[in-house]
RNA sequence: UCCUCAGUAGCUCAGUUGGUUAGAGCGGCGGACUGUUAAUCCGUAGGUCGUAGGUUCAAGUCCUACCUGAGGAGCCA
């Protein structure tokens, strides 16, 4: 007989019918006569219930069906009796593939505290969290290449290696295999990276955007989605050092057109979620209603799949830095000095107490912030005719802050120089950029959405190394 | 990197102003019982109290340094 997975028993299965399932055991409770075995496959957070008498089987083949085993279980479904589930398993063929070690295996068949799961990544996928999590993360991955694909689009895979240090987005980590202990030096006793793999000096990349700008200077429009690499040592609730980016970057788009695409896009994968992993944010929105219960009221966060619905339901606020800036000033908390930071006017870089107060406050629904001042925003942003502020745009999120920053680019050439001179960035080795403003450039736009930090917001997670498999932190390279 | 808090049994945590053999629940193991639902009941094993120093007659408890984790800030996605 041929294996079924769990999902497709629970969805399709017909009472009667007999069944070949294959998983592992989260739990088993029983008595003399009969046993009750949870057995999940990771097809669906649900768990299947195997009823298997003892007479059949034995005690001692039961015995080893602990927590973690994994079985092999052929039997006909029934309607179920007890009240926890509407079908079950009657076992008529049990075999256990892997015996576990109840003794050493550290999961038990209760709650676990996300840290002590941190730190057995390598089985946490056995958990309902972090299978849920995973599930929707795959489903978001595919809802991504989708909304592109129905544009349009085409996906670009830019280099991981990349040897521009002018990037400008953070620290970088370095790629090199010259020998640490014995490194090559110039005669004015620098490293010598021309006897390096590349014969210069490269790392991992920070950013495809600006090699998705060249692609877009011919295909109009393109996406990235691949791995980016900070060498912050940022801790917190919302920072990787390795995390995936998606960075569209559309040609003939001007700011007006990235911020729809943007707002489009956001929607789109929340809509995609809740249509497809209902069972999943279910479960995720139950854990997270009960991790919230010890929280005072104003503390707790929206229900999740409220919190969904809720931002699919109205447009985003859009508004400029400067009209920010107003509303912050004369703002209860910055008149009160409740902010840590007092705004004074314009000029000011927002810390994350007033995105969260515009955010969550102010406007109580994403915010899209533009023409900042030019002063704290990166070079290649499109300069407006003020002189004083460029076409950036941050979308801002309740909980996680920023969640896409992007702007139009500039696409003059001068101006672009005249920038990158300002901002003391070598303008030499970036001259295949610079390439794409002589060569018929023309208005483009682009932003770039942070994967983990969407999962934060779709799963209602608190904590982004709880998002992605095997998290990237200072000090954590574990699995 | 900065600020705050934490590190005691496999897990979650308690341990009073420093004072004798360091506790609980869950999990494990043994048993009882039951169409069970993180089952229940009885019994049982399990701890160099994060590491290294120091103060003291006496340190899980006080002090110092370091390590690790969490939350917040900065950096940003």
């Amino acid at each position: 007989m041929r294996r079924t997975k769990i999902a497709d028993i629970l969805q399709n299965g017909v009472v009667g019918e007999d069944f070949l399932v294959k998983g592992w055991v989260r739990t088993r409770r029983g008595s003399k006569q009969v046993n009750f075995i949870a057995l999940n496959d990771g097809s669906v957070i649900h768990n299947l219930q195997i009823v298997a008498d003892v007479e059949i089987f034995g005690e001692e083949l039961l015995r080893r069906a602990t927590t973690g085993a994994s079985l092999a279980v052929t039997g006909k479904l029934n309607a179920s009796q007890g009240a926890g589930q509407n079908v079950e398993m009657v076992a008529e063929k049990l075999e256990v593939i892997g015996d576990c070690d109840p003794n050493e295996y550290p999961l038990q068949p209760k709650k676990h505290s996300l840290e002590f799961l941190r730190e057995k990544a390598h089985l946490r996928f056995r958990t309902s969290t972090f299978s849920a999590v995973a599930r929707v993360r795959h489903a978001m991955i595919f809802a991504v290449h989708n909304f592109f694909t129905s544009k349009g689009f085409v996906n670009i895979h830019t280099p991981i290696i990349t040897a521009s240090d002018a990037e400008g987005a953070g620290e970088m980590f370095q790629v090199t295999t010259l020998d640490l202990d014995n490194v090559p030096k110039t005669e004015a006793g620098k490293i010598d990276f021309s006897r390096d793999f590349f014969g210069k000096a490269t790392n991992l990349t920070v950013s495809g955007q600006l090699e998705g700008e060249l692609a877009a200077m011919g295909l109009a429009d393109i996406y990235t989605f691949g791995p980016t690499f900070r060498a912050e040592n940022s801790n917190t609730t919302r920072h990787l050092a390795e995390f995936w980016m998606i960075e569209p970057e559309m040609a003939f788009y001007d700011l007006n057109d990235n911020m729809d695409l943007a707002e489009e896009f956001l929607k789109y994968l929340i809509k995609y979620a809740l249509e497809h992993c209902p069972d999943d944010l279910a479960f995720l929105s139950s854990r997270l209603m009960e991790e919230e219960q010890n929280k005072k009221a104003e503390d707790r966060s929206m229900e999740l799949l409220e919190k969904l619905r809720f931002v699919l339901e109205d447009d985003f606020v859009r508004l400029t830095y400067s009209e920010a800036i107003e509303i912050l000033k004369n703002s209860k908390p910055n008149k009160k000095g409740q902010f840590k930071y007092t705004i004074e006017g314009y000029g000011a870089d927002l810390q994350s107490e007033h995105e969260r107060f515009l955010v969550e406050k102010h406007f109580k629904k994403p915010v899209v912030l533009t023409d900042y001042p030019k002063e704290i925003k990166a070079f290649y942003m499109k300069l407006n005719e003020d002189n004083k502020t460029v076409r950036a745009m941050d979308v801002l999120f309740p909980q996680i802050g920023e969640i896409i920053g992007g702007s139009q680019r500039e696409e003059n050439h001068e101006k672009l120089l005249a920038r990158m001179a300002e901002m003391d960035i070598p303008s030499e080795e970036m001259w295949w950029y610079l390439d794409t403003r002589k060569f018929g450039a023309v208005p483009h736009s682009g932003f770039g959405l942070g994967f983990e930090r969407l999962m934060l917001f779709v799963t209602g997670m608190g904590n982004i190394r709880d998002v992605i498999a095997f998290p990237r932190t200072p000090k954590n390279a574990e699995f």
